[in-house]
DNA sequence: TTTAGCACTCTAAGTGGTCGAGTGCCAAAA
DNA sequence: TTTTGGCACTCGACCACTTAGAGTGCTAAA
């Protein structure tokens, strides 16, 4: 994928520097030195030719100095070859998969799930979780149900999947009585239980063409009460769910408040952060967008680690951690999969016995 | 009230002074000195005077200097006095009362109404904007429908004051039937429809334990579940609606990193904002914490300006703006007053017509 | 290929000096 | 008695300068 990925111009010997120099600027913050990267790396070798290959580094752009006499410090380039071959994880400690499962598996709705997978995910890793709401290609009707407000505004609650209620307000083009509006429920909850909200529309609305004459009133108005109801749902949807933010503020590599002004100000948009999610979701496990490579300004000295999420092996969401691009790569990546991985399970769990 | 709200230790001269010094300090930022208040003031006297007089307003505690030789900056003290006796508040801008007049007028549920206030609050003071929701002694049921889940679980939807949508997963203590669960709704609905919902509570209550042989399986049944529907609502509320934090960022006054964290973590924990909410509940009109007179830490900058809002001449509401101890009172609070009246008409006009 | 040495660069931190804004106080003026 | 001018003083902001330390690249020798 990325262009630098196979490390046949490199060396062992370069690579593991890579790897030590990426390790220890992680844990230290501070740019790493030809000096201290040669204590740190085993190897009896001196500063002097630490520095050759330090030069190497830098002019295939792993690694840059941010001034003439500091030390390095990884590019997002470097970050990328570290994470995809020198990366050494480390397994979960047994009491964060002790509560992982304890919280994922005590919860009652899908909405409630995702909830505190986000909290948990910035919980454990002290920065920024985030998660998408399941999308549903197939939404399949459960349960409508009309109550007249004033005029010609009529209360629709929709229970959509088995138990996820919405509710909404439509403008009726005309006064409906109340035993109207409990027969055109009557009329589509006994038809329609179970089948696909699509399917529904697109067959309301052709029956109502082709058909009218030969149905009974009841029954066109239901159809088209019900065609407003089901119009545009979901735009109101919340696109995701995002915990510990503040958490980003303990960082010194965000701490100028423009950097931080724009970040939360992409976190209220959502636009961005979405359409990111977007990309993830064709992924099938882990997948991590370091720095620029997210291509949004706000991101720029951001990481977001991300996995999507299945449900009967279908990818249907994406939950990750968003957080500096210095964070502890090798713990937050198990993190984000092993929670996918209850998330994915826990939602399978409700949908493949909901009866 | 405050201590010092009576001028009388004051001549109307220092007064003067302590006035055009607070507006002086809230239009430019910068601690004022002598020569500059000189300047401000109008009235022909030279710095040697004006020190003197604040001199006086320092050993009041009005005003204080941040080191020797800087000007001098109002008190939490000295805004209070400001406030309560010596400002002159600034009519809203007509395209102001536009705005928030179409804004407000053009939402439909009671929810959205709330959502809008914030925004705007936020968006015309640039500072942040905070709702309550109504509180509501009396809620009126309107509707019930129960849907069973898997095993023991039901999907209880309900309505209540004509227009608001409540739902939760109740666990059975026993297995229900399809049709069981229909004649329980239709037993409350036709029994309670417009009651007050506390009221049905407790004699539901009282209908069980009195005559529980005399009635039949159908009615305790739905009694059983009403109960275990009804009982905790609310506790999922959200207890109020705020917008525009990110703009706090912009406040020079509140740049720290550590004071901005305190801030945000006390909106995220919202406990300490809603006891103080809480505490303007009770007056009528507008109503200003400034700076540490909210008692809480994290607001030691900030100034609180809320009013509440009356729906039928009774306080149900509070909203207002959260943002740094120097702004524009003369300008928020008559923002802030407005806006609640604009509220509180909205709702009334649609508790008054719902039907 | 590795290393020691060296000249060089850059930052961080500290020093000292100046400037300007502002003060408090006092004695003279009004 | 109030107001004012004058004066010595304080403090922060700014600037120039220095120093110490860390780290570099390059070269020549091992």
């Amino acid at each position: 994928m990325s262009s630098v990925s196979n490390p046949l111009q490199l060396s062992e010997r370069a690579l593991h520097f890579l790897k030590v120099l990426v390790e220890r600027y992680i844990s230290e913050g501070q740019p790493v030195g030809s000096r201290a990267l040669a204590r740190e790396a085993g190897l009896n070798l001196s500063p002097a030719t630490i520095r050759n290959v330090m030069a190497d580094l830098e002019e295939l752009g792993l690694i840059t100095a941010p001034h003439t006499s500091a030390g390095r410090v990884p590019t997002a380039m470097g970050y990328r070859l570290f994470i995809d071959t020198l990366l050494t994880v480390k397994p979960l400690q047994s009491n964060v998969i002790r509560q992982l499962r304890h919280d994922l598996d005590t919860q009652d709705t899908p909405d409630e799930l995702l909830e505190t997978a986000s909290r948990l995910l910035s919980e454990v890793s002290h920065m920024a979780g985030v998660v998408t709401l399941p999308r549903q290609e197939a939404v399949s009707f459960r349960h409508i149900e009309f109550l007249p407000l004033s005029e010609q505004r009529i209360l629709v609650i929709l229970v959509t999947n088995e138990q996820e209620v919405h509710n909404k307000i439509i403008h009726a083009p005309r006064q409906f009585s109340n035993a109207d509006l409990q027969a055109a429920a009557n009329f589509l909850n006994r038809t329609y239980a179970g089948k696909d909200l699509e399917l529904i529309r697109t067959s309301l609305i052709q029956d109502l063409a082709e058909t009218r004459d030969r149905l009974s009133q009841a029954i066109i108005d239901a159809a088209a009460i019900a065609e407003l109801a089901l119009k545009d749902r979901s735009s109101h949807r919340k696109p995701f769910v995002l915990t510990g933010e503040i958490n980003l503020m303990d960082f010194s590599e965000l701490a100028s408040m423009e950097r931080l002004r724009s970040l939360f100000e992409a976190f209220r948009q959502k636009e961005d952060i979405v359409h990111l999610l977007d990309r993830c979701i064709e992924t099938t496990g882990v997948r991590i967008f370091i720095g620029e490579e997210s291509g949004y300004r706000a991101l720029d000295q951001c990481s977001l680690v991300t996995a999507s999420y299945t449900v009967n092996d279908q990818v249907v969401g994406v939950l990750g951690v968003i957080g500096p691009t210095r964070m502890e790569y090798e713990r937050v990546i198990p993190l984000v999969d092993f929670t996918a991985k209850l998330v994915g399970a826990a939602l399978n769990h409700k949908s493949l016995s909901p009866s």
